[in-house]
DNA sequence: CCTCCACAGGAACTGATGGCGT
DNA sequence: ACGCCATCAGTTCCTGTGGAGG
């Protein structure tokens, strides 16, 4: 006689198997992926275009800084144009080579520049080691093959008040010799497109790079609430089967995103989770319920993983604000002490905790107040913004923490 | 009105890492 | 083999500060 036994395995299987899909096109839900349409930013478009027209009349523009908050389309615009200009420009002898980085993924200054060689064509470790030159050694070479080969460059650079944090730091001037560098370039030339969320950063720009930065500018205003609309609906005709999705989550999806500052890319984040928890459940409707509960795993994914990316130190950190809640960073420092001698850990100065606990509250899982308690002093006061429970959950699988929670 | 607390947060430095050019 | 360069985590030393309590 045959057992009833069921295989979960092949119980999902078939689950899922027979389960209709709710998508169509999932890709279209990414917002990297580059649609025929932008809607509602034929005004910025035009700009952009018009701004770096010369690069078809083999001349070189005016460098150009693009100011927007995030997910109003800024990128992929200036991405669009830029390709469409090159497509332009490809059976003349004048090719347009065109950079892209993204400040905030290279940590240092020297990556980028090497991230800028490296699209240049200067791919082997030998032609642009990743590491051991001055920056100034990383320059020229990106410089002489401009150089060599009479390139018409385009560098974009993403997120650029990130760059300029960078440059600060250090103390170099390669704000200034980017955009001096066509003084130095006799053949071929070079047009920096810096993109920035940040409208005040320029504030906070040497006057002399400033000037040769932000010769020509434009600003990308929010979407509203009934443009983020339109775009979602535009992209949910493409991407999920028809007749799957409420009109009310299509709503309640916009207006929360409008909420954030108008970001479409939110938006159509939420969208995609929507979708993919309405598949898991086998529904066969995304219903405004499902927009909640995606919003939430949002949430809930960012914070684990921000947790989960902390070294050591700061996840002892984060558990001694946990344990001692509210408290001032004095406090804390005793706490994360304890949590030190249970784990057989050297404790770090507490210069360096105060300096760690101003960069978990930078990324918000933490918030801190400054307090002045009189003669009792000056102290900064933390408190955790989120769930204690996310916390363990989070840290569960790290071995040395296991017995602390 | 002055004092003095309990830190905040800047600056400069160290030591390790990793890889260059010569 | 040697000096050099960039970067990171961390340390040492430091100056600054709002207001309760004298």
């Amino acid at each position: 006689m045959a057992l009833a036994y069921i295989d979960p395995i092949d119980k999902l299987l078939n689950d899922a198997a027979s389960g209709k899909s709710l998508f169509k096109n999932r890709e279209v839900l990414h917002f990297t992926f580059i649609p025929e349409t932008i809607l509602h930013r034929d005004e910025e478009q035009k700009k952009v275009t018009q701004s770096l027209l010369p690069l078809l009349k083999k001349s070189r523009p005016s460098n150009l800084l693009v100011y927007g908050k995030p997910g109003t389309g800024k990128t992929l615009v200036v991405k669009k144009v830029l390709n469409k200009i090159q497509e332009r420009v490809k059976e003349q002898s004048f090719p347009i080579e065109l950079v892209y980085a993204n400040s905030k993924e290279e940590t240092t200054l020297y990556g980028l520049l090497v991230k800028f060689g490296r699209q240049l064509g200067l791919k082997s470790q030998k032609e642009l080691p990743s590491t051991g030159l001055s920056i100034s050694e990383v320059f020229n070479r990106i410089i002489s093959t401009i150089e060599k080969n009479t390139l018409n460059t385009v560098f974009v650079v993403d997120e650029i008040d990130y760059l300029a944090e960078l440059v600060s730091k250090t103390g170099k001037d390669v704000f200034y010799s980017i955009t001096r560098a066509n003084e130095r370039l006799k053949k071929g030339s070079l047009t920096l497109v810096g993109i920035s969320n940040d409208l005040t950063f320029k504030e906070r720009l040497d006057p002399r790079v400033l000037s040769s930065l932000s010769e020509e500018e434009i600003v990308f205003t929010n979407y509203t609430v009934g443009q983020i609309k339109e775009i979602l609906e535009e992209r949910i005709k493409t991407a999920f089967i028809p007749k799957t999705i409420e009109q009310a989550a299509i709503n309640l999806c916009s207006a929360m995103a409008g909420q954030e500052h108008g970001d479409a890319r939110r938006a159509i984040d939420l969208l995609r989770v929507a979708g993919e928890i309405a598949e898991r459940e086998q529904a066969d409707l995304i219903q405004e319920e499902h927009i909640r509960k995606a919003s939430l795993k949002m949430e809930e994914d960012k914070e684990t993983t921000a947790l989960n990316s902390y070294p050591l130190h700061e996840k002892l950190l984060i558990l001694a604000v946990m344990k001692a809640n509210g408290t001032t960073t004095g406090e804390i420092y005793q706490s994360y002490k304890n949590l030190c001698k249970t784990v057989r850990q050297k404790e770090l100065t507490q210069r360096r905790i105060t300096q760690i606990l101003s960069e978990i509250e930078m990324t918000g899982l933490i918030s801190g107040k400054i307090i002045h308690q009189g003669m009792h002093g000056r102290t900064k006061k933390f408190s955790l913004t989120l769930h204690p429970e996310t916390i363990k959950k989070a840290f569960k699988e790290d071995l040395t923490l296991e017995d602390l929670l």
